[in-house]
DNA sequence: AATATTTTTCACCTATCGTTCTGAAAAATA
DNA sequence: TATTTTTCAGAACGATAGGTGAAAAATATT
């Protein structure tokens, strides 16, 4: 009973959570939502009930699409090796526009504070699946037992979320070589776990990875 | 000759630069500058030709006050502990806004050609302030002599910019404790420097500081 | 005191913001 | 086929964005 949509809701709102990624919730103005997700402003209003709620539908697409993406964290066997494997994966991203998520970190002012929660969270849920690499890890005979596990969980997403901004001035290929390196050597050596050695980029996804499509 | 200015240009600059930094760019409305400000609009536009005027001068403002403020890194002897201290310092502020060239990085988007070459310049000489501590280091044989220092150093600027990020999820001093402490056993263990040990925050600034005033 | 110079005040401008409404087109149901 | 339901395209909404012009107010110079 009625009209079909002409608009299919996930293309729409990937459409969208990537005009929000590259110029912010305030950066991004209705008309080019309007424009990039040919979605025109009754249906947008109908679908999402105005921006807030667009922006909010995004962030949650966005989350949605990580449950697969989370794979390389969540995939056995837990350990060191995901972790490493989840960094370079962020390292070698291409996409120069940081995280959707970490991104709106720096926007906290100008969104609402359920939004603002849910960003939060998803840097918490980041630490809790670092934390259960880290513990699989422990068990395994990588870490020493006396290692500070949710602190070194902290210091591996921080550093996610630095690489994921430093991205944005667009590192040559070779200087994400060197700080992946550097980082691996670090953690390695840090923490004295085997390490799985460097490597290439791949298509597969990470955690705080800068999904481009 | 003229009647004097009402206000102070470095003080409208400061407050101005605040409400950029916590809001953003286009999160920052023309009648909020005018109102923290305390400056009209026509004062506003006739000495900063505007709000990218205005944006640009916070910046140099900013890199301004940041001469003295990189005296961390700037200081003698050069070497690890001055960068461990730079590090200690940025995590431990208590600012939750992030720092204000780094926010920028994500809003390249929005800026000008001008000014995003402005904040990304600013991330190539925090490497460099850093490199050169770092090639002090080699020489006072803190690091070894194979070490890839300009890798190093975009590891630990990259690291600098993930705290600064993480701090707008207000962690608590014990949260900072920890990713700091994480930061030192990597940074020390991974490179066989000597270490100075953890401490507490002084009021003393760093480089990707956050500046609360 | 008079004049010149500069800053400030305040009203107003146009463009665009996010939002709402209207009427017509299209598809499903009766 | 007639009716109902929903989408679509666009105009129009009030509010506010960033930016401006002309006159008033205040200071410095003569």
């Amino acid at each position: 009973m009625g009209r079909h949509k002409g608009y299919d809701r996930e293309e729409v709102l990937e459409k969208a959570m990537h005009l929000f990624w590259r110029k912010g919730y305030e950066g991004a103005h209705l008309q080019e939502l309007v424009e990039v997700t040919g979605l025109n402003r009754f249906s947008l209003y109908k679908e999402f009930r105005g921006k807030d709620g667009l922006y909010e539908a995004a962030v949650d697409h966005y989350l949605g699409g990580l449950r697969h993406l989370s794979e390389v964290l969540n995939r056995e066997p837990l350990g060191m090796a995901n972790i490493l494997e989840e960094v370079r994966l962020v390292v070698f991203s291409d996409f120069p526009y940081g995280c959707f998520m970490t991104n709106a970190l720096t926007q906290q002012e100008v969104l609402n504070e359920r939004i603002r929660k849910r960003v939060r969270d998803f840097v918490t849920a980041s630490e809790q699946m670092v934390l259960k690499n880290l513990e699989a890890a422990r068990l395994r005979g990588e870490l020493s037992p006396d290692s500070d596990l949710a602190g070194l969980a902290k210091f591996i997403v921080t550093f996610d979320i630095g690489i994921v901004t430093f991205s944005t001035t667009q590192p040559t290929q070779e200087d994400k070589r060197r700080i992946y390196e550097n980082f691996r050597l670090m953690l390695t050596r840090g923490t004295g776990v085997q390490s799985p050695g460097s490597g290439e980029a791949s298509d597969a996804p990470a955690v705080l990875v800068n999904r481009t499509r």
